[in-house]
DNA sequence: TGTACATCAGTGAACGCGCGTTCACTGATGTAC
DNA sequence: TGTACATCAGTGAACGCGCGTTCACTGATGTAC
């Protein structure tokens, strides 16, 4: 018999929860996470709310749920647009390329996806109600910054007692810009000013991370 | 007789725009954006909903006003901290620490109201409805930060060349470490390493915008 | 100064909505024998 | 291999809630004369 994760075999469902997970991400995508509701998730599977009971612990769990898998597209997401980039000779441009192409990436979904990126920072229900330890090194979307950044002392250019909370400084830039851009007062921003102000923003990170030469900055643009 | 702002004269209320407004403050600092309904603004001045909209459109009318004052008061904290601020012999030293305690009660304000802020920055409703321009130079918060940075400039620590943008740039980090700390997951980030983030990220930043030698870094620990 | 009256800012009741959640239930599943 | 039965995943109806908004209305205000 088919037990595959989309099997419907009538009275009984045989992966609702996953359904219902995935059914919550696109409510999120379409509206929000306003929009996440048990009844809404129940609905677009075809099924009774009360059977959502029976997976979830209620309103705010199937919202947590919503927000792990919105968090991990946008990991993906970054992880894609950063393999899909031509290596470059020099070390260090390379790393600072990176860098920079993983804030675009960040600022980009933002943009595109509006709904997910605000559903990853709705308040209430910590995606990291697992390993707070644990989490640093794996969720998609920091971890490739953690990465990037230690490439960055590797490679010569972030001076090692520089190296801490690094990650939190050009993570909150980026984010930073994202969110007044989507909701803040940037929103109504011409789309060729915010495109300037991220790349003056990225600019200024990174000579902020290590020493930053001329050649190397115009290597950049 | 009283015509005072918060006279009320039993059936006519007299003020009753300015009274649901701030409650509708009121209800966003106590739970956030999604607290500021039409019907409990009107419940909390002692009024029918109804009467509400002789003086907004609807929700969303009650919900910009709410947000521009929220918008308010974080500029007046943010001015009057820096008022409190005491001088400073070295001009570049004064202007960056001014740079860096602006951020801080940026990020202080959000901790503190975590309401208020949200709703600075919920979706919906644009504060900057009326005039673009004129916003830029006005709006305290982001007034308060342009002049800071053609300070910095003035002080001959800025580059002239690298002033566009930069107070764009500013915000953002601050901004992202708010919104990260606040609804992210830096949420339950100890104090300590909290406070060291804030710490790391604004010399990152000011170590980006121009040429901090290491006596000027000492001095702003 | 006194009064008729137009204006306006409120009332009170009601509408329809979608929500989260719970109840007693029933149909399907798979296991023990 | 066949069947009785415990288990479990769903159903369907209902609850109470607070919301935004609209209706016809009424009491207060202040102005023209």
């Amino acid at each position: 018999m088919d037990l595959s994760a989309t099997a419907k075999r009538g009275y009984h469902h045989g992966d609702l929860r996953n359904a219902l997970a995935e059914a919550a991400t696109k409510l999120a995508k379409d509206g929000g996470p306003g929009s996440v509701t048990v009844r809404a998730a129940a609905r677009s599977v075809g099924v009774t709310p009360t059977a959502a009971y029976r997976h979830f612990a209620g309103h705010e769990d199937l919202l947590a749920a919503a927000k792990e898998q919105c968090m991990q597209r946008l990991g993906e997401v970054m992880h894609r647009k950063l393999t899909e980039l031509p290596p470059c000779g020099n070390r260090v441009q390379h790393a600072l390329r990176n860098m920079l192409a993983a804030g675009r990436a960040y600022i980009q979904f933002a943009m595109e996806e509006p709904g997910i990126f605000r559903t990853c920072f709705s308040q209430g229900g910590s995606v990291l109600d697992k390993e707070p330890a644990e989490y640093i090194g794996q969720t998609n979307a920091f971890g490739i910054l953690v990465g990037l950044l230690d490439e960055l002392v590797a490679a010569g250019y972030l001076a090692p007692e520089r190296r801490p909370m690094a990650e939190i400084a050009a993570w909150s830039t980026v984010h930073g810009l994202a969110h007044l851009m989507l909701d803040g007062p940037l929103r109504d921003v011409p789309d060729e000013a915010k495109a300037e102000a991220i790349t003056r923003a990225g600019l200024i990170m990174v000579r902020g991370l290590g020493e930053l030469t001329p050649e190397m900055e115009a290597g950049l643009l």
